[in-house]
DNA sequence: TAACTTCTGTTATAATTATAACATAATTTT
DNA sequence: AAAATTATGTTATAATTATAACAGAAGTTA
């Protein structure tokens, strides 16, 4: 049985945590395919990465496999779990039920165990105590009572941008730590939230950019 | 005026490129607000980032305010512009047109007229020829061709997950050189080809851990 | 008008992130 | 069984990115 060192208090560098999210996708995937090992080389392979980078971010999890044969895939799998994944889970709240929110739940449902959407929350009062897709709605005037009462950590924002900025305020008010903006629209949040912004014109206006810078 | 110096031939910093991208998007806003002049800190303050930062932005792109009015938003749109812009467009592909490639057409359509979804494609023969959220569908197999002749450049890749590895090898072969992955499957693709993962999970586990980290 | 503010542009330093270098161990080959 | 191969784990270096420091200009105040 691997080894598994105490490392597991430090904090990860960023971009480290990211591509374990994305290794472990890979690796349940491997193992619906039966595979039970897998080299630095295969992972990094499918990730368009160096196998050297694999290696640091395992090393940082103080994951080390039965060396030569390559990385147990059911035992990364369970170390990534051990550092992403919280055991109670993570509660998390979608903020605008409308279309872009409803698809957001969807899209998201049943992906990750341990992270649950546990309530929604609208401004229009009509929409309050329905269920949409499979998630009781609130009004957002009972927001900070439901983080509490339900612990929640993570709000999804998806409210129409012109709501985004005074949303936010709610948000933060209520005691939110963690925020996915899926709006257009900047946030400005204190330093205790962590915020990641998830903007496709963004990613496309970059891949433009570097695409045109290429060419000339 | 102010003064624009000749940096625009130096390839940027891909931070840097992200965030004028967001920084027009606010400057637009401004501009509808009918405000004329912004400081660093305003912008920054917006943006959740310092005012240095902002600065050093606005200085690789080697544009200089009239100093101490703040930046003309007018002229700082213009010139972010000729940055990320190229003057005739660029011509974008949707691949695989169900649900999420419709829902991601119709959030995209008009909102940068210097970035065209041109064309969507589809392995279904039935979606061929019709026309999804104004946009018209081919077959897969025309995709070499239609590169070619509508001088495609990027991808939208909105495929199912099952489908994600063939299609790209599909994509590098007609000669896209830049893709925006919607898909879960992490992807390989050659060096010249720009590539931009937009996975709302790994987003997520990403907040989760660092919400987690924080609390002890 | 001289001292003081305060905003920009730029250079210098620090922090983060990626890459390279290499020692070590398991396995295979000769 | 010795030499060669080929993995990993780790330390050292380089590249990228963010922050700090500060000079100079435009305005403000005493």
């Amino acid at each position: 049985m691997a080894k598994i060192k105490f490392m597991r208090n430090k904090i990860l560098p960023e971009k480290t945590v990211e591509r374990l999210s994305e290794y472990r996708r890979t690796l349940l995937n491997c193992l619906a395919q039966g595979k039970t090992h897998i080299y630095s080389h295969e992972l990094a392979g499918l990730h368009n990465i160096t196998a050297v980078q694999v290696r640091r971010d395992i090393m940082f999890i103080g994951y080390s496999s039965s060396q030569r044969k390559g990385y147990d895939v059911n035992e990364l799998i369970m170390v990534i779990g051990s550092i992403l994944d919280s055991d109670e889970g993570l509660n998390v709240a979608v903020i605008g039920i409308g279309n872009l929110g409803r698809a957001v739940t969807h899209y998201f449902m049943g992906k990750r165990s341990k992270l649950n959407i546990v309530a929604s929350f609208d401004i229009d009062p009509d929409k309050a105590g329905r269920e949409f897709v499979g998630v009781k709605c609130y009004s957002i005037d009972d927001f900070n009572d439901m983080v509490k009462s339900h612990n929640i950590l993570i709000a999804l924002l998806t409210v129409p941008a012109d709501a985004a900025v005074d949303t936010v305020a709610k948000l933060i008010d209520g005691g939110i730590e963690g925020i996915l903006n899926f709006t257009t629209v900047p946030l400005n949040v204190p330093d205790h939230v962590y915020l990641e912004e998830y903007d496709m014109i963004t990613s496309l206006e970059k891949i433009a950019y570097f695409v045109k810078a290429k060419k000339g």
